[in-house]
DNA sequence: TCATTAACGCAACTGGAGTCCCGTTATGAG
DNA sequence: CTCATAACGGGACTCCAGTTGCGTTAATGA
């Protein structure tokens, strides 16, 4: 098999290539936040951004496809992390972000989708955890720093606390369904480092 | 529209109804667990039961309304809990039941697929948060005892506790990914049992 | 600027999920 | 037991998501 030929838009990436895929992956977070997952339909998101649907079926083949390359995307642009001094403070401002977004009207639906899309396609979860990983590590320095400040306990894993932090938010989003307000992030904030203070993290 | 006529099922649900209701809902449970949510094929789940698939169009419609029915008897079938005598003991004694659960072959990927459909869809949402509801009450009184014991402040939400021993070990079947094994099971209580001593949890 | 060909877009085509029709089975009331 | 009809089953049919073929546009390198 010499003849493999690479993927479409990977020899000629800029210009129109570059257009179309911005204006589908535009069009696509749209659709999954509007309709969700299961209703989405390649020739309406071609529609959409203006683009034949050949085009779409040709670059990313299935709904999956599309949406782990969206998660690629969206894993590159960056969330500017506040340092307040504390843990608690750490956490609040990073529990806030969470629920901000997870209770916004376009970005509460979208994330719900891509998680269930994740949850149908291994490389779509591959896309979802690497979005995450980086997610973790930018918020693991203030638990770091606690660390260094004495306020935690040695050995304990970053990683488990800033998760700790987001997961109820996340359950609540998924399976509770109830309202995600900030009141809510905030209790789970303080969750966190309540218990994290209290070693409850430590390997 | 005085015509209006009931749902199929309900007027004769004896014999072979039931017999078929039973083999279907077995079979989407199996079907759910091995392809996942967006892979299912009703005909697929009416060969699997050995039923004609226009029956389970007939009665159920979507897949999102067989989910819903299915959720609806898993609800009904409960757990029982155990009652060690200490918040700790207790939380880890749930924290544990979910761990095996949402790491056995067959109903970790069930789990995900139920979480997936819920996404996806309204009234099978509202199954899942009633399945869970009724989950969250049976694990409640642990809580409620460990307030009566003074192990806990006075109004600690419950559910709050409950909920975030759960939390976490959601977030590692549906975001993570990574295996959800039992030491990680027993932090997360530890966690929970750190924070609601804490007061973390008080309204 | 020009040539090469990657990438796009249109329109016709296909397969299979979901619907419909109608004959058969068997439930439950009298 | 008998009857009316709820519920089931097989198979034909429909409709549209996804594919294919081919002509057109434009990215890239010389």
């Amino acid at each position: 098999m010499s003849d493999e030929r690479p993927d479409p838009g990977t020899v000629r990436p800029g210009g129109r290539t570059a257009k179309v895929r911005e204006a589908v992956l535009r069009a696509a977070g749209d659709a999954l936040a509007e309709d969700g997952f299961d209703r989405l339909d390649l020739a309406e998101i071609a529609r959409r951004a203006g683009v034949g649907k050949t085009t779409v079926y040709r670059r990313w083949g299935t709904v999956p496809g599309l949406v782990a390359d969206l998660l690629t995307e969206m894993a590159e642009e960056s969330v500017s992390r506040t340092e307040t001094g504390s843990l608690l403070g750490d956490l609040t401002a990073q529990a806030r972000l969470v629920q901000s977004t997870l209770s916004d009207s376009r970005q509460g639906p979208l994330f719900k989708a891509l998680i269930t899309a994740a949850a149908c396609d291994p490389q779509t979860a591959e896309a979802l955890q690497r979005f995450y990983r980086i997610r973790t590590e930018e918020w693991a320095p203030c638990v770091t720093a606690a660390i260094d400040r004495g306020e935690v306990p040695e050995g304990t894993d970053p990683t488990e606390v800033v998760r700790a932090v987001s997961a109820p938010l996340y359950y609540r989003l998924l399976i509770a369904g109830d309202p995600i307000d900030q009141p809510m992030a905030d209790r789970t904030a303080k969750a966190a480092a309540t218990a994290a203070r209290g070693g409850a993290f430590t390997r």
